[in-house]
DNA sequence: GAGGAAGCGGACAGGGTTTGACCGCTTCTC
DNA sequence: GAGAAGCGGTCAAACCCTGTCCGCTTCCTC
């Protein structure tokens, strides 16, 4: 058994998929010594691969970019990863159905016989989230083209206004599609929503890439959904205060801005698409509720407090179910 | 040094690079014995790769995948196909974020330049949704091993109860994952939440399939969702008349289940995991509620009414910010 | 500037692996 | 049917690989 030689090929794609490994981790992942690590990394450098390391904490082993590595094969863990991934593309927003359907399929067929069995074994039935708007691949790969280019990019934005940016990351979250990009009009960072977007050719100048306030994407993107703006986008949003401590509210929100105000008590800002919905949905936590703002969001309780004090009164109709467990 | 690995990857190296090497000229260039040759090969067969010899005259060993007229022949689009969906599998929501990225490395690896340089200018960051729950990818593999096989599945549930059932399709949605599964115990036909799922093995014996309502996995759960049973799984449900329009009502709602009883009423219910969030939901929808029942809900309706009517007394704090679109 | 986290690499013993040699068999082509 | 090429079993001896132990260095943080 050459367990070395084929602890060498995993350490390789390992070292390929992240950025930097920490040797204690790699140890863990090869089920081997740390020390046996280092002679492993020690070894693919004699082989002439450019592994650096750096050292203190966050630090770890990183293979250069660009190297020319030797076919590395699929192991079980990337065949489940392909299974699931190509056949999850099928609700990914993009229109890429039927083409993931073939190559994984294509993949398939480059596959030892085991794993094989394995992406068969793994038939997944992908059903669409209504309300999840569809991007074109050929949008998405002309965004992505602009991003990797750095060229300044026009496009039309919801059918009509038309705008010019400097792109610089496509992001995907929760089956949507945004672009980030550095707003040249407006002078500031925007994220666009890339089924709202039909870009014009031709791409523009390459600009010199600027800092992402940050610095991290996810972070700037995620900022912007549930951050101190997290409730733009909605018509209406409104602030109150709950008696409740911050955890267990932000267990139960996922779009909104929580801050603790003490052990029992804390700020929450809500957005939603009309002052109704957006009292009731304060509703949801069960705790007393003290409306900080704004005047239309008391009024929307003051109306909701006489719809509900109507619809406690109506008569019971007591044959009617209730809770239930599946 | 140790020979061993360094002459595989060397070997791997050389059979890239050449169409048919005859064992012996490997043997000379590799300084080993034939014997050592055969043995090398038989050892890289082991490691997956498919190496391919040919007897007689003009015989010896070609390595199918991976040289540059490999088998993967793929089309743009399926190039496209493959990066959305690997980069996407981030967020599957299975744990298989990393194999996914190396399997891409390990794929573009052999795929033709141009392929490659359309993959590599699709780069996209996935954003985790909060509040998906993730599923392991064994988990995941158990499951869709067991549906492959026909196999009954004995698993936990909400690590409590131990189920039996016939599984019959996973089914991936909005980001989480699903079993659709035939209930031994309570003979009927149920869809279980997959991160709450604990297979326990061996997996029982094989069953004879069963005829799927309506056939397509795809309505049944949708139906299952949005349908008659759309609302099971929550500990508390309830029902109330709306004067609204069934189409406008279902349109803000996506897990209830909604009866026109005329061109302005409907009928609604609703799930929650309490009284209160459940009629804090239904006051989202902006019309008049007459509750239905059970009595539970018609009580948090009281308890709103009164909890909403002490809200909009609050003190008004005038420059709270209003509603604005993004 | 002290402490700690992380990587480096020497030494060593025990145990598993690898190698070349030899050999008889099979398969394919001419 | 002969010859070329690959297959694979067996064996003993050489080889190497691994985990453990340990003292050093580097770099970050407090």
């Amino acid at each position: 058994m050459q367990k070395t030689s084929a602890r060498l090929l995993a350490l390789l794609s390992l070292l390929q998929a992240r950025r930097d490994w920490p040797g204690a981790l790699l140890a863990e992942r090869l089920r081997v010594s740390p020390r046996t690590v280092r002679r492993d990394v020690e070894r693919l450098r004699e082989l002439g691969y450019p592994i650096a390391t750096f050292k203190g904490p966050d630090g770890g082993y990183r293979l250069d970019a660009g190297t020319q590595l030797p076919p590395l094969l699929f192991d079980d863990d990337q065949a489940v990863a392909l299974a699931v991934a190509l056949q999850l593309a099928t609700t990914s927003g993009v229109g890429v159905e039927e083409a993931a359907v073939r190559a994984l399929h294509t993949v398939r067929q480059v596959m030892p016989v085991r794993l094989r069995h394995r992406v068969d074994g793994l038939q997944v039935t992908a059903v669409e989230r209504p309300g999840t708007p569809q991007v074109s691949g050929d949008v998405l790969m002309a965004l992505g083209a602009a991003v990797h280019a750095r060229e300044v990019l026009r496009f039309t934005y919801t059918s009509q206004e038309t705008r010019r940016v400097e792109p610089y990351h496509l992001v995907a979250r929760g089956g949507r599609w945004y672009l980030v990009a550095w707003d040249l009009d407006r002078d500031d960072w925007r994220v666009f929503r890339a089924d709202r977007i039909s870009p014009r050719t031709p791409t523009g100048p390459r600009f010199s890439p600027r800092q992402l306030p940050g610095g991290d994407v996810a972070a700037f993107v995620t900022g912007r959904f549930r951050g101190s703006d997290g409730t733009v986008g909605w018509p209406c949003r409104g602030e109150v205060i709950l008696d409740l401590p911050a955890a267990v509210v932000s267990r139960h929100t996922h779009d909104g801005v929580v801050e603790e105000l003490g052990p029992d008590r804390c700020r929450l800002v809500l957005g939603s698409w009309s002052w109704t919905a957006l009292a009731a949905a304060f509703g949801r936590f069960d705790a007393d509720i003290e409306v900080v703002g704004p005047a239309d969001l008391r009024d929307a309780f003051a109306l909701l407090a006489h719809r509900y004090a109507t619809a406690a009164r109506t008569a019971p109709t007591p044959e009617q179910g209730g809770g239930r467990t599946g």
